[in-house]
DNA sequence: CCTTAAACCGACCGGCAAGTCGGTTTTGTT
DNA sequence: AACAAAACCGACTTGCCGGTCGGTTTAAGG
C-alpha cells in the first residue's frame, strides 16, 4: 500500500509542476524535460506514470483544472442570495493575481482552450467539458435567479451565461501575466453595467 | 522595374497563403513547406523573401490583418449615426463566417494573440497594436455617441470598448470552425440587452 | 539477508521543421 | 545574342523533443 501513495505521490507532483509550467509557457512550448529537471526526475519516471505528454495532459486537466474551476467560478455560486452580485464576485475573485503562496494560476481555461483548438481536438472537448459545467451552473443559478425576482422575467439565461462567459475568457487574452488593474476594473464595471440591464427592476422593453 | 513587381506578387502570393494556412492550423503548427507545397515555392524561394518565419508573419500582420480589422470593424464605424447598432451590426458582420468566394476568415486576432500571447512577445506587441488601433477608433466612436445624445452621459467609454473587445474576442474562442448559428445568435441579443444599458433614455444609477 | 516488483535512470532513436547554400533558371537590358 | 541580376530550387545541416528500452536503485515482505 506503500507503494500506491509513492505512486500517488510522484503523480501529484508531476501533475502541479506540469499544470505550472504549462501555463507559464503554453504546452506545445514545454518539454518534458523542462518539468522533469525542475523534480530532478526522468523520462524513465515519467513514463512509468504517464502513457504520453498527451494522457498526462489530461490527468491534469481532469484533476487540477476541474478543482480549480470548481473552487472558483462554481461552488461560489452556492448561495441563496442574489446570483448577479455573486458572479461579479466570483469572477472578480478568479482575475486576482497569485495570492499570498499559492500557485499563481490565475485562471487558464482560455489561453488552452485556443491553443488545442485546432490542434488537438480530444484535449479540446475535454476542456469545453469543463466549460460546460461552469455553463450549466451559471444558468441554473441565473434561472433561480429569476424565481427568486432578481433577474427580469424577459431574459435568456442561457444566453447570459454564453455572454458572461465569452466576456471573462476574452479578459483572460487581454489581460498579460503583470496583472493590468485598470483592465480589470473596466471589466468588472462594465459587467455590472451589463447585469444591471438583466436585474428585475428594469423592465424596458 | 517589372522585378519589383514579381517581387511584390510572389510575396503577396506568400502572405496570403500563409494567413490561410496559419489560421486553418495555428502558427507553430505550420510549418513553411505546408505553405510553399501548395504554392509550388521552395525553400529557396521563401528565404529570398523573407528572413525568418517570424518576419514573414510580422508581414502578414502589417499588411493583411490590419487590413482586415480596419475593412471589418473600423470603417463601418465611420457614420453619423446612433453608434451602437452600428458596433452591433460590424460584430455580428465580423463573425459570419465564409461569405461566397471569399476568405474564410471570418477573424483570427484572438487565436493568433493567445498563440503568441507566451511565446512570442514581438508579435504579441504586433497584434496587440492592432487591437489598439481598434480600441482607439471604438472609444472615440463611443464619445461621440455621447455628445450625440445616444449614450448616457455617467458612461466610460474606455470601459465600454474594453468589455466589446473582451466579449468578442472570448467569443472567437467558444466558437469552433463549425458556424455554430446559437451561440451567436446568443452573443448578439446580449450585446444588445447590454447597450440598453449604457443607452440614453435609461438613466439608472 | 534475499527476493521481487515497482520506481526510476538516461542514452539513444526517429521524425520533424527552420534555416543554409551552392547551384540553376528566368527575366530584363544592352 | 550576351550578360547580369533577381528569382528560385532542393539537398543538407542542425537542433529539438516525444517516446523507447535495457539496466539500476529502492523498499517491503518473508
Amino acid at each position: 500500500m506503500q507503494a500506491t501513495l509513492k505512486k500517488r505521490e510522484t503523480m501529484h507532483l508531476l501533475c502541479a509542476k506540469g499544470l505550472e509550467v504549462f501555463h507559464a509557457k503554453g504546452y506545445y512550448n514545454t518539454s518534458l524535460d523542462d518539468i522533469l529537471t525542475e523534480l530532478s526526475l526522468s523520462k524513465g519516471a515519467f513514463y512509468h506514470h504517464f502513457k504520453s505528454k498527451e494522457d498526462f495532459f489530461i490527468s491534469i486537466v481532469q484533476n487540477l483544472i476541474v478543482q480549480k474551476v470548481y473552487a472558483l467560478l462554481i461552488e461560489p455560486l452556492n448561495t441563496q442570495e442574489n446570483p448577479l452580485p455573486i458572479i461579479v464576485e466570483s469572477l472578480e475573485k478568479a482575475l486576482e493575481p497569485s495570492k499570498s503562496n499559492e500557485m499563481a494560476y490565475g485562471f487558464m481555461l482560455n489561453d488552452f482552450l485556443t491553443e488545442f483548438n485546432k490542434r488537438n481536438s480530444e484535449i479540446s472537448s475535454y476542456l469545453r467539458d469543463v466549460l460546460n459545467v461552469w455553463e450549466v451552473n451559471l444558468v441554473s443559478v441565473l434561472k433561480r435567479g429569476k424565481l427568486d425576482g432578481h433577474i427580469a422575467r424577459h431574459v435568456d439565461c442561457e444566453g447570459v451565461a454564453t455572454y458572461i462567459i465569452a466576456s471573462y475568457l476574452g479578459m483572460r487574452s487581454l489581460l498579460t501575466d503583470d496583472s493590468n488593474r485598470q483592465l480589470k476594473y473596466q471589466y468588472i464595471q462594465q459587467l455590472k453595467q451589463y447585469f444591471r440591464a438583466i436585474a428585475e427592476p428594469i423592465s424596458v422593453i
